[in-house]
RNA sequence: CGGGGCGUAGCGCAGUUUGGUUAGCGCGCACGGUUUGGGUCCGUGAGGCCGUCGGUUCAAAUCCGACCGCCCCGACCA
């Protein structure tokens, strides 16, 4: 049916590529390895924003925002940070003609210029903790980039938080990395597994790197959002210090944890199909779309002023759309709708309107099978039931998918041919270098070890040795 | 940064090997009609510095050189 879009089993990145552009979400800019955030796509970001900011403040935490310079010299007040960064980083070296007396850094990440402010305005105790999130855009210098996945610029949220212990900084790194997963499963529909980052693969800076890691539909893994314990480093480094109870020095403890523009890959590769994407109700721009059907103008004036009243007594309940083009045939805005992803669409003709009907067609079920013939009466009620069930089904799905695709392995053999199609499961207590020899090997990495673990001891997969814990093996974007 | 591919109308491409009238095709776009319950059909029309610069030639989209950009595969990353 749709040769408008390469079957994914055909080649997955180009099915991802053609679809992020025939959607609407993004286009390529004239700057390299940037992108233009279409209305359609902003409108997703808008939502995913929104979810996760009501979920910020109702934890506890306020916005606010800090500056896209920042000097040179403050990145490198922190070793493993500037190390980290360094590769990436995009530098202002003039100003107003003149050459700068110092570079200013385009920020890759707040940490520092946030730790020297944080730094002014913790004095006591008693000004902590801190709990400050700010929504912005930031710039890493890649090599390789994709539309939403990893672009030079992207927009994110980075929440960075001081504490006066270690237990309230750890308490607050995992309470983020559980709002994440919240949001990963109850908004977006993705399962995801939360976990703890392999040595080499934590955030340049950080004492413990945290992640939430989801299974794309290609059986790679994309780690979708991250929370990082960064002890005293930063504190340490830009001398963030407070007086306690007792009067002596100490020094904070900090959080700081990010979710970016990527999330909307993740969406687009949890949910999408050979006929387009498929958006979860929760975040979709628009939940239901009503295609209105008609062969003569007498027909025309009927079924649109049907489809108006239609639209009234659902756009209280929804995010509804009427499609009252007169340039487009319908089945022509049928697959325009099922490519955007809509969840939900009403089709309502002539019969319908003269019997009280409407032909809803699920976005997650394609073809006869997702069609159902609802009544007018009550659909203010019908809709949203309907849209819920939408949510749980493709969350469903996309559970089941992943789950499928995961399997235990005892052996390297074993690893190297699961890594091929998904995730494997092991036990682990091999080094740095060990790992380093797996990405070589077999191109899959430790995407975490996973916070539920099976408790007990068992052989690790590549050393043999004794191990405490079991760790996910992928390929990653 | 290494390997591969590609730059021709808004999009997708043909033409380039073997230089030669006015550079084509499909989709889209505009207008008219027809159609509309799964991407209607017909007609008319608009739209091009053939990626950029330089060279060879009577003549370059086509041959040569340099540069720029994009996509894919690797090394680095949310």
């Amino acid at each position: 049916m749709a040769d408008f879009l390469t079957p994914q089993n055909e080649d997955f990145s180009k099915w991802y590529n053609e679809i992020v552009q025939k959607a609407d979400l993004a286009d390529y800019s004239p700057v390299r390895g940037c992108m233009v955030i279409k209305p359609y796509g902003y409108t997703l970001w808008e939502r995913i924003r929104d979810e996760l900011d009501r979920r910020f403040k109702a934890t506890g935490h306020v916005n606010a925002y800090f500056p896209l310079f920042i000097p040179m010299s403050f990145l490198e007040k922190e070793a493993e940070h500037v190390e980290g960064f360094s590769p990436e980083l995009a530098v202002v070296t003039h100003g107003g003609g003149e050459e700068l007396a110092e570079p200013l850094v385009v920020r890759p990440t707040s940490e520092t210029i946030i730790g020297y402010m944080y730094a002014k305005w913790v004095q006591s105790y008693r000004d902590l903790p801190l709990l400050i999130n700010q929504w912005a855009n930031v710039v890493r210098w890649e090599l390789r980039t994709r539309l939403f996945l990893r672009t030079t610029e992207f927009l994110w949220q980075e929440g960075h938080t001081a504490h006066a212990t270690q237990a309230e900084a750890f308490e607050e790194t995992l309470r983020m990395l559980s709002v994440y997963t919240d949001f990963a499963v109850n908004e977006a529909a993705i399962p995801v597994l939360p976990g703890r980052k392999s040595e080499s693969e934590k955030f340049a800076g950080a004492v413990t790197s945290y992640t939430i890691e989801a299974m794309m539909k290609d059986g790679k893994a994309l780690q979708s959002a991250t929370s990082h314990f960064l002890g005293q480093n930063f504190a340490k480094a830009f001398d963030i210090k407070f007086l306690d109870e007792n009067n002596a020095q100490q020094f904070a403890w900090t959080t700081s944890w990010g979710l970016s523009t990527r999330m909307v890959g993740a969406v687009v590769m949890t949910h999408g199909d050979d006929q387009g994407l498929v958006l979860p109700p929760r975040l979709a721009p628009v939940q239901v779309v009503i295609v209105p059907i008609w062969r003569k103008d007498e027909e025309r004036a009927t079924v649109l002023e049907a489809a108006r009243a239609l639209r009234q007594c659902l756009q209280d309940v929804c995010r509804v759309h009427l499609d009252d083009r007169d340039t487009f045939s319908a089945g022509w805005k049928f697959n325009d709708w099922e490519m955007r992803g809509v969840p939900l669409r009403l089709e309502l003709g002539p019969r319908d309107v003269a019997n009280g009907t409407v032909m809803a067609a699920r976005r997650d079920q394609p073809g006869r099978e997702g069609k159902t013939l609802l009544s007018l009466v009550d659909l203010e009620t019908t809709v949203p039931v309907l849209l819920a069930t939408i949510q749980q089904a493709i969350y469903q799905k996309a559970l089941a998918f992943r789950d499928s695709h995961i399997h235990d392995v005892r052996s390297y053999d074993e690893l190297k041919e699961v890594v091929e199609t998904g995730f494997a499961r092991a036990w682990w207590a091999g080094s740095r270098e060990d790992e380093a020899r797996i990405k070589e090997e077999t191109k899959a990495t430790i995407r975490c070890i996973p916070l539920d673990q099976p408790g007990g001891s068992g052989t690790c997969v590549f050393t043999g040795r004794e191990a405490s814990e079991v760790a996910i093996f992928g390929r990653a974007y």
